[in-house]
DNA sequence: CCTTTACATTCAAAAACATGAATACATTAT
DNA sequence: ATAATGTATTCATGTTTTTGAATGTAAAGG
């Protein structure tokens, strides 16, 4: 009859560290590569996937490989409700395209804002990046 | 720039830890005092002291002394939704009393239900233990 | 004053965690 | 097959955390 508690300490744990919990937070508006997390940490690769591999074990991400990416998500509701509590309610707006990032999402996001420059590329654009 | 994250991580990092949670937990109930947790945990007194104190230093509960009892409470609203958000609404029918418990409101509240035997002392009984 | 009660702090050894460097693996392109 | 790219894992080391034991302190009672 130890605690149900159990199950929730390493999520808790996986949750209170710097880079992990930017990785959930950015992980929020949807599932991205690791080399999009890579830049938005502006980490190194071996960094990021090891931040991604506890976050793995204690199940608070899955993956999913596409080609040469792999793209991670959040597994489920309680992560989403631990981090609304801690950090606000979401944005939402997707996965923002980041500057230097050299991943296909970000590239082709790039790309589509540079075909109609009218469109200042801002809110709500459904980049699905 | 670095991040405001900075202030959530010794919150969560207090939270990710079991006999921390439970205490959180319990004061979910409404203040107790430090011989009521031990009780409850089921650890040495020095034990509970130390792990309050990790609270107290990352914000999380606070004190108030009387006479020889000191009594801890959570904070902040930060902590309830972490929590609540963790472990589920509070049942909130207030701190419950413990059958080994020799601190004052447990005391107290074996006596009022030996006053009356007829009242099982079970729901909502106000006893502010 | 001395004791008891209730709690806090310090200390030290063990365990867990964090993190950089090197390396391995898998997929796509040539 | 070879090379390049994107990601994962292993290893070694330094730092932090954990936790028991011992000790300190402050208030209340005698």
């Amino acid at each position: 009859m130890a605690s149900q508690y159990d199950d929730l300490i390493p999520r808790l744990k996986a949750l209170a560290h710097p880079a992990r919990l930017r990785i959930l937070d950015i992980l929020r508006g949807g599932e991205v590569c690791v080399c999009h997390l890579e830049t938005a940490l502006g980490r190194r690769q071996a960094y990021v996937s090891q931040q991604l591999m506890v976050l793995r074990e204690a199940g608070l991400v899955e993956v999913r490989k596409d080609g040469q990416q792999v793209y991670y998500r959040l597994v489920d509701d309680l992560t989403a409700s631990l981090l609304a509590a801690a950090l606000g309610p979401t944005g939402n707006t997707g996965p923002e395209p980041l500057a230097g990032c050299p991943c296909p999402c970000c590239t082709l996001a790039r790309a589509e804002v540079l075909a109609r420059p009218d469109r200042p590329a801002h809110q709500g654009d459904r980049t699905t990046c």
